[in-house]
DNA sequence: AATTCGCTTCTACACAGGGTAGAATCGTCG
DNA sequence: CGACGATTCTACCCTGTGTAGAAGCGAATT
């Protein structure tokens, strides 16, 4: 489903269905997915004549930074579970991170 | 189904229903979600006599942070995704991290 | 104006996963 | 051996997701 921030910007129902050619997906079927991440909150979009233009309402490095607070808000200790989270991540990550938050 | 982690050690399904007596389950359903826990590899047992004895794979905490790896995992730009969380999470718990890494 | 064509909406079907539980089985204790 | 508890098998419902057909609606073309 995903796929979709893979092109960046707005794009209609049918630049949609070309970019996902290879899956020879209906019309139809593309704007059901798209209605469904609407409802969703997670795109969102404006009339444009006859068409629609669909944008993802937050970059994809947003939105997964949003299932990992979600994923967070799952554990009563937060701050153990973000202790752990940080001593699994690959070290160069967690050094680029120092760096981050100074 | 994860309120299971709420009582710390190993537990046989009987203790499990009991610590959820509040909901009435039959034993069977609690049997049922155990097993497809372990299918799942969230939790294991081992034999004791009759019964089952069931303890978690992981901690809550451990299983959280894997949630937050795979969510991490969603994305290719993973430095930008975790420069995001950073930037979302309460600054007293980026203040812990700092901390915590030095 | 009527036809047609594209975009949209509604409705639907299959399949997976999760919550729930009944029926049958199996093994241990008395 | 019999009873009872634990387990397994099977099943039902509900929701989410991938897929798409049928129909409606407005605009361009004939």
């Amino acid at each position: 489903m995903d796929v979709l921030w893979a092109a960046e910007g707005a794009l209609t129902a049918r630049e949609v269905q070309d970019a996902l050619a290879t899956r020879e997906l209906a019309t139809t079927t593309v704007l059901t997915v798209l209605g469904r991440l609407e409802r969703k909150n997670l795109v969102s979009r404006t009339r444009d004549g006859r068409a629609h233009h669909y944008r993802p309402v937050a970059s994809r490095e947003d939105h997964v930074a949003e299932l990992m607070r979600d994923a967070l808000n799952g554990a009563p200790d937060r701050g153990a579970v973000l202790a752990r989270f940080f001593g699994s991540i690959p070290p160069d990550e967690r050094d680029a991170l120092r760096d981050l938050l100074g």
